[in-house]
DNA sequence: TCTCTAAACTAACAAGTGTTAGTTAAGTGT
DNA sequence: ACACTTAACTAACACTTGTTAGTTTAGAGA
């Protein structure tokens, strides 16, 4: 039985090198070395390069539609409906940055998976932009076009990863609240 | 003499791979085969595949610097100053879409210029706060933490590229305005 | 002590990588 | 007709890539 602790630190440790140089500049070799074992070894925990892009991916993709579809089906308005997708995003990036950039960077090195991720993604941003429709028919929302107020939020929530190590003094709760009031209520005065 | 637009149709048709896989995934011999021709050729016209990269990227980020110097010594409000920075994107990034993605993703396959352009963008970056803090003294913004406020602002700001292609219907001063509206006084009602 | 297993190792592979050298074909100016 | 230039070509290089096969080492359970 292979140690699954020991495929998760090889995970862990890929997501991290996979966030550094991107996917396809990280070679096995490099991988291994920063394991401290040599390339082969790796194969006694993996299938292949590609399978720990899946892992990677896949997981976090998910954990972001279940947790849209709480979003969903929740009754708050359509703003708490936004507020909650910050902290959602907020959160899962919070746990696990450096697989967030492979999220966002390298989904198109996906082989078998890609349709799959594609679906998702796709469904996601579907429940959003719909949320946000609700949002402005309902008046709570200005009347902009739904799209660029989707497009914005989304590529800020997207960035979360570049940011946050760097702000480690901020907490996830704190920071979702900073963030939903800029995004939401805007900058100026 | 080589010819100049046979290697600035080299860097087109590059700008257009790195973008879709990343510069590690794209190989001399793809480029060559979008080119219709073989990948010894490419190199009658260019030095090397870093060379590339470097022209497509380097060349933006100045444009960029040169932006923000306009932007910084002109005597408009900061409000107004935050506009133009969102005029500017849009129109770096309406003029060389593909160009924009690799300055995102690939920035770090820089090899002798990696520091030049860790350090404009680290310029750039110290100018936007500058501007964000100095909205902030004078009660234009909103006293919120200005450091959120330029990354939310600059994260969408650096996705245009994901989008504007698909958006060719909006012209880029009307997603410049919208854009504007949206980051500066934000979606609610 | 014997056996089994997890997890490392060495050695090698076929395919793909960026790049160089030398050659060729088709124009262009004299 | 001539030499020159442009921009393609073929062939090959040294190195790197992901991956496989078979082996070794150390610890756990009987």
């Amino acid at each position: 039985m292979k140690s699954e602790t020991r495929k998760e630190e090889i995970i862990v440790t890929a997501s991290k090198l996979f966030k550094e140089k991107g996917y396809s500049a990280v070679t096995m070799r490099d991988l291994a070395t920063a394991m401290g074992i040599k390339a082969a070894s790796l194969y006694n925990h993996i299938n292949s390069k590609q399978d720990i892009l899946k892992a990677i991916i896949i997981s976090i993709a998910e954990e972001f539609t279940s947790g849209m579809q709480t979003i969903i089906q929740s009754e708050a308005s359509n703003i708490d409906k936004l507020k909650k997708i910050v902290t959602l995003h907020v959160n899962i990036t919070s746990r696990n940055t450096n697989g967030m950039a492979s999220l966002n960077n390298d989904w198109m090195h996906l082989e078998d998976q890609l349709e799959y991720y594609l679906q998702l993604r796709n469904e996601y941003e579907t429940n959003f932009l719909y949320i946000i429709k609700e949002g402005i028919s309902s008046t709570e929302l200005k009347n902009s076009n739904p799209e660029i107020i989707m497009f914005s939020m989304l590529s800020t929530l997207r960035s979360l990863y570049l940011w946050i190590p760097k702000k480690e003094d901020l907490n996830a709760n704190d920071l979702a609240t900073s963030l939903s009031e800029v995004l939401i209520e805007g900058i100026n005065n």
